[in-house]
Order: structure tokens, then sequence, then C-alpha cells
DNA sequence: ACGGTGACGCTCA
DNA sequence: TTGAGCGCCACCG
């Protein structure tokens, strides 16, 4: 069914927003969904994340700039944001030029 | 219902 | 600055 929508599908949806070329924490996007210190419960859901080719999981990294972990290896998720546009240096992301705002 | 786990965040030394 | 520890929330067995 999809009326009580979980904490997971929430990120989903939100997620689904973020444009190609730019990037989001775990951190914001909890804060987005409502719950400010769920960090921990977003990269859960977005490891356990049915929709992986609908949502950009790989969009979202830590707060602190990091890639942080990837399913499919972090390694990977470097190379597919590099492809997009998001310059990585040292395996981190700058926030202030590719964060993106809900 | 309870405890353990995890793609995190922040503070302290 | 770097490293280690504690706290946070949601899902699964």
């Amino acid at each position: 069914m999809k009326n009580k929508k979980t904490f997971n599908s929430r990120c989903y949806e939100i997620l689904r927003k973020v444009p190609r070329g730019k990037i989001t924490t775990y951190k914001e996007l909890a804060k987005a969904i409502g719950v400010s210190r769920g960090a921990r419960a977003v990269g859960n859901a977005m490891n356990k994340n049915p929709y992986a080719p609908k949502v950009p999981c790989h969009r979202v990294i830590k707060s602190n700039g990091e890639i942080g972990g990837f399913a499919y290896g972090t390694k990977k998720k470097i190379e597919m944001l590099r492809k997009e546009g998001v310059e990585i240096i040292d395996r981190k992301v700058d926030l202030e030029r590719y964060g993106f705002e809900f």
C-alpha cells in the first residue's frame, strides 16, 4: 500500500528532486524529511533503496564533504559523480559549489 | 517488544 | 589536524 510512507520512501522522493551535477548530504536530506538527526537512518535507507536506478543515491555524500559509502563501491560512486559534472578532489566534494537546496 | 546494525554527525583529547 | 568515542534515527531478525 502507499499510505503510511516510511522514512525510506520519503528519502527516495526527496532525493529524486536532486538534479544532475548537484549533490546533497545525509544530514541535509534527513533535515528536509523532518528528522535533522537522522543522517544514519538516511544512509540505512539508501543502502536498502529498492529504486537504485530511479533514485540518484550516488548524489548523497557526507556533511563534511567526503563521498561516504556506496552499495556498488565508493570508487564507482566517485566516477559517476565526475561524469555528472561534479569535481571531486581528494575524494571530497565542494558542498558550497555542488550542494543542492531543497 | 528488544537488541543489533549501518552509505552519519559532532565533540573531545 | 587527526583519531577515537558517543549519540542519533530507522529498519530487520
